[in-house]
DNA sequence: TCAAGCTAAATTGTCGACAACCGACAATCC
DNA sequence: GGATTGTCGGTTGTCGACAATTTAGCTTGA
């Protein structure tokens, strides 16, 4: 038989139910489909999905555990409300895992192997910013710390890094324009990369400072002026 | 009616089975019961508590997430294995969220209201460390670092560090001798209230920095050891 | 002897059903 | 009328059983 190395198949997607279920949930509450304090009803999400509860519940779970969902004893599931105050600690948080992972890239010399891929980004990133993808944009954006965070070689940074992503791109798809100018904030980017290849840690530092500090208030600010319109969102 | 301000019964704690199920494994695993590696079979577990298997699923689905266990799909879970780096990616994390919370509380001037608490903590730490009660110590010490990352007021500080502890816990458990001078390690504690007192930021962060670096680099070394002794650990 | 294939036991993934529980409304009593 | 108590629908917590998958042991063949 000739030796085909191109398939005819992929491989279809068999992980577990609960996994394809809390896929759909994330993207469902990411989207904006479902809002904050929605109730998330096993009984109801496994009728439309067409299984059982207990994969349902396994993927709230889950999702519970990533901070995507709260779960009352006995009440179930929801979405969970996010304030200005909760938004201000998660930057907070991903500013000290971020610049600390930073520090180390740039320590531990391994700039150089991951400086083509953050260029790559950014230039998405402005793609997406002329034509208004700005949903698609905040994903490059995250994936673009998420790879300098990931070349840390702090496992750990990676793991909570990645549970602040999931919740940063849920609040920020809550907020309909997040920025101003998306172009400048896609190119601003190239500060980042300026700093890395300084070589100096405390400059990688700074930059991440001032930049993960300059979408803090921005986010934040556009959540306190959410909140005064809205007083009751909870 | 006169006004009966105390009340005359405490509302009893009736948490549901699973998380009964995942205090009761949390302590096997902390103290030592169960090892690195070991299969946690459900229907093992759910035979001897004398449950059905659910809550005991979503109870280690629960450690899971603590990152006390690991699942591997269709294959169950298993006590989590930790190697010197893993620890060492730990510290360095707690490291970043505890420092900058000190920071906090110093700047927004919390520390009166802990330092108390905080003294009487490292009380007891000593009366432990005289008693060689050193698991119960480890808790204790634990304590102390949460009180200063709780009253920053960040809530995700809160959330990061409890898992973390969790773990450090989970793994200081396995080192047969810890410290080799329980009781000044103890005292130690007395440098971090001196540095909150202090009032500036930068003091308190050092002074963790220090603090964290001497048990990072203590734990880490005792880890190296054991995993040199006993090389098929995994 | 050893590798490959097969079979059986054990374990997880999923299911449908029942019991416990919560919240809200209706009924009752003072 | 106001507050307490009883009831009801709906949801979660838990259960035992079945299907799918993995693992280990056994057999077979070279």
């Amino acid at each position: 038989m000739t030796s085909r190395s191109e398939r005819l198949f992929q491989p279809l997607a068999r992980d577990a139910l609960s996994q394809q279920i809390a896929r759909m949930l994330t993207d469902a509450i990411v989207s904006g489909k479902l809002k904050p304090g929605d109730r998330v009803a096993e009984s109801v999400i496994a009728k439309e999905v067409g299984v059982s509860r207990a994969p349902v519940r396994e993927a709230a779970r889950l999702l519970e555990s990533t901070g995507l969902l709260v779960s009352h004893a006995n009440r179930g599931f929801f979405v969970r409300t996010i304030d200005a105050e909760d938004i201000d600690s998660l930057y907070e948080l991903r500013l000290c895992i971020e610049r600390e992972a930073a520090a180390r890239v740039v320590r531990e010399g391994k700039v150089a192997g991951i400086i083509d891929r953050l260029r790559a980004q950014i230039e998405d990133m402005v793609g997406m910013s002329e034509e208004n993808q700005l949903i698609l944009q905040i994903g490059v954006d995250l994936q673009f710390h998420r790879l300098i965070v990931e070349s840390s070689g702090n496992k750990r940074f990676l793991a909570a890094f990645d549970k602040l992503a999931s919740e940063i791109q849920a609040c920020t798809a809550m907020i309909e324009t997040v920025f101003d100018e998306p172009g400048l904030v896609a190119r601003n980017h190239y500060l980042i990369i300026d700093a890395l290849l300084s070589g100096d840690e405390d400059e990688a530092r700074a930059a991440l400072d001032y930049h993960i500090g300059v979408a803090r208030e921005t986010v934040v600010g556009r959540f306190r002026k959410l909140e005064a319109e809205e007083p009751a969102k909870r």
